[in-house]
DNA sequence: CATGAATGAGCATTCATTCAT
DNA sequence: GATGAATGAATGCTCATTCAT
């Protein structure tokens, strides 16, 4: 029976305060990155939402790209049972498609009301636009999801990968919208974006291509 | 009667290098955003690019911000009539969206050639997705020719905020997946989205939403 | 008939500036070398001295190393007269040696006496020996003078490489331990050191090797 | 009767794994030293090469210029040895330095062998030179071992500090160029660099200076 | 108005040293 | 005494911005 320090698993308080260390960087980045976006985040700005020292920041991370990754991974683990929740009590594609979207605008708009209440001064400011890592986590999640459907139903001929490009364009623009509403309509917005993308299929199917 | 230089109209030599420099550096400028992207850009880049000393961008503008407005507004000027011509040669809806998702795709992947075979490093590398000012500009006409049509083709039970946005989201996300391909397929990718668009309207009219 | 800014010759105040800060920083770089060591200076010890920024520094230099080549350039040109004019003005190797070893011997005091004077805190500390780029550039150009010398005298049967090695060797340990010394006895020690070398280079060619 | 802790000496298994660790330090302080220079090593680097955790080098010395003199201190009780064998078969001076010199020029020739087989990237760089205590040791016990002599040779007329520095800076210098021929010519070295001292010896004694 | 050197705040990163475990 | 993570001062370097010429 192997102990848990060969499993990777730590015990004691060094390795708690290690591990808390960790999560609590990648929880302030996390923060960082939805309120001001990558590109303007700097490390700095992320060490000063911790309680930690900037030369910490270095015990864990090389980079703020390596800090992003992180946090996707992280993501991707906790979004993908979610998701996979979803899958399993869709009975049709209308039913997954709407608790996917619905999932993704009711998680902008939790996250963004958060960061408009800190304060979220320039984002979608300039013809740059920011997904968080959760953002992007979830888009290639859905996207694969949506082809894989697709080729199971029988829409062979259809341009998969486009269609499936198209409704994650849809939930990313739709959402930035839905975002200037007060207040936002997450249900509304899945619903249409739904009836969207359904509709659109049989036509595709219909026209062959 | 009002003077030229009171409209804002200026003559003689040093009126003409004058035009000439805020030219000289929007057009730099619009070279270093395509290239690198707005965020990774900074003034030296651009002006690099140009004859004219570091000082003399500040003559013209105060920020990265403000070239990549006026760059924005100037596309705006150059793109309006081209928008323009496609509405008036369009005999339907189809017509109008195939012209106007034509244009975009072939615009894109005309400069995507360009920026590949310079040099365009670590652009959608990081959950970061750069819209040049013309992007920004064709989206936001399109935008608004969209709410419109659908509001005068007597669509107005239907979100046509949110409908203009999908077509818009469609636009950008299959234009990312475009660029992957060898060759881009600008026509067929406007036909697709186009389909998209038009099969949902009736759909959205019919359910109401 | 060329204009001097085509030689590379600048006038103006500007130019007078920029000229004035290169040497600025290049004397503050000697002073600092000679001081603490090249290895322990750093590009904030030597921008100290000067009355610029720290930025400016970068506009002449891109780090340290260059800083010390340039030094070392810079030496090479002020100290090259001067040993051309003890090269004619020497009758015989021996009256050549004497001037040159003088000539380091005598350069060592004064910039030791500076060095002192200021504060020299931890040189020839440690195992590390540090020459100026001044130091560097003298020893260069006598190790090829002697390397000469030797060939023109007939002494080919002799390993030059290897006497001059050790006259520029002697140079150096004789030279720390003069700066021992109070006074330091500068003549003295060039008149040792010539000796030394003098009766080898006989004994030398006499064994041949 | 002291007892033995009171001379420094220890046992148990504590005590010997503390002597264990201090070596072990110090081998890797030798290492790293030859291999990088003593100022561009750190502490990490030294600490690296052992199997101890860095706060653990603190418990055994205060700094990387303590670990120097610690190697220095050590080298000189194996070295001492050595070069009292040379002093007892020595049967004059000129077979003390040609063992002395030789010594030395096959120590560097070793040394150096491993290090540019492993990797000796930027020593000798610029204008500024190592030792390692090995040969910071040798030299001073040479230097002393010279000035010895030379008194009880009757030679007390003669500068016999200026001598013996003489016949350091020869070894060292010489050693570098050594180190650039394929193959090393140690032994040739010390030959040249004996004669050079033995008849500089004779002519510096009837000058008197 | 153009120039381009000077500025200095700001950022990433390293590393000697400490100290709770 | 060993550990190794936390610390934060120190350093190299960049770059938007100013301003004398």
């Amino acid at each position: 029976m192997p102990k848990l320090a060969e499993l990777g698993i730590q015990h004691g308080k060094r390795a708690m305060a290690k591990a808390a260390n960790r999560r609590c960087i990648l929880e302030a980045a996390r923060v960082v990155f939805a309120r001001i976006g990558f590109d303007a985040a700097n490390i700095r700005d992320i060490i000063r939402e911790t309680p930690l020292a900037s030369g910490t920041f270095y015990n864990y991370f090389k980079s703020k790209e390596e800090v992003f990754e992180a946090i996707a991974d992280d993501s991707l683990k906790r979004f993908r049972p979610l998701l996979q929740s979803v899958r399993e009590n869709a009975e049709d594609l209308n039913s997954y498609l709407v608790g996917a979207y619905g999932a993704y605008f009711h998680f902008l708009a939790n996250e963004n009301a958060q960061a408009i209440t800190d304060d979220a001064p320039h984002l979608a400011l300039i013809g740059v636009r920011v997904d968080t890592p959760e953002m992007k986590t979830m888009f290639e999640e859905i996207h694969t999801d949506l082809q894989l459907v697709l080729m199971k139903m029988g829409y062979d001929q259809i341009d998969t990968d486009y269609l499936a490009a198209a409704a994650i364009g849809i939930a990313r623009e739709m959402g930035d919208h839905m975002l200037q509403r007060r207040p936002p309509d997450a249900d509304h917005a899945a619903r249409i974006a739904t009836q969207i993308i359904i509709t659109s299929i049989e036509a595709l199917a219909e026209e062959g291509i």
